[in-house]
DNA sequence: CTTTAATGGCTCATTAATGAGTCAAAAATA
DNA sequence: TATTTTTGACTCATTAATGAGCCATTAAAG
């Protein structure tokens, strides 16, 4: 019976889940589509798009992005065309980083 | 020993979803943050660091946005106070919104 | 080149998310 | 107002996500 304790999250991280399922909202109102209509859609239960308009944190990414696709929520770019560029652009500038990453010595010596 | 099948997800959404992983990943190493440290902060296992910067659907969208936030990927907004803002515009904004929605539900465009 | 660390990719047990269903309250429309 | 529909908020069984651990590979640095 102990209610298992939620994943500590920012409130930026908050917020932004918060917008994210309110920029739904408005976009399924404005085209007045009721929840179990966008949830049947999307492929979801209804009781998960109503989570995700609220903004839980623990909706599954994709969910959230494929409700705020078929509602028209912008994700990054306005458009798929525009999108699917940018991700190309960036897998071409993510072939020129390092593979992987030397641990940074986190003490400082400072015994002088 | 039957595989699930995995939720069908748009090409859109799983760019958009790509996308993100990538930037999280640029901004990891642009920081010089292996896998471990970024989860360790993040509160997250490496191996759920790893399918999020590959871009797999089923993370939980409090982990990414915790993610992203942590290693300042922008979510929606550059900073905290403009994405505070923001949401709290967005409230009113929802305010003057019906609360319901009476769904003629006609055909709508799902094809992108 | 050698050494050392980081990464990717698995398995599997545990934990948490999801779907289905119900119900009361609220809101839209006649 | 009365009626009908939507919404929000639960419970609970099922399903899927997550964490832990391991190992081979790759990459960075000496």
């Amino acid at each position: 019976m102990v209610k298992p304790v939620s994943r500590p999250i920012s409130h930026h991280s908050s917020n932004a889940l918060q917008l994210l399922g309110q920029l739904v909202r408005e976009a399924r109102i404005n085209k007045s589509m009721t929840t179990s209509d966008l949830a049947a859609r999307a492929g979801i239960s209804r009781a998960l798009l109503q989570r995700l308009e609220r903004g839980d944190p623990s909706c599954s990414i994709g969910a959230v992005f494929e409700v705020a696709t078929i509602c028209g929520v912008p994700l990054f770019e306005q458009d798929a065309r525009q999108l699917a560029s940018h991700l190309g652009l960036h897998q071409e500038k993510m072939a020129l980083l390092p593979k992987a990453v030397r641990a940074i010595a986190k003490e400082v010596k400072d015994d002088f």
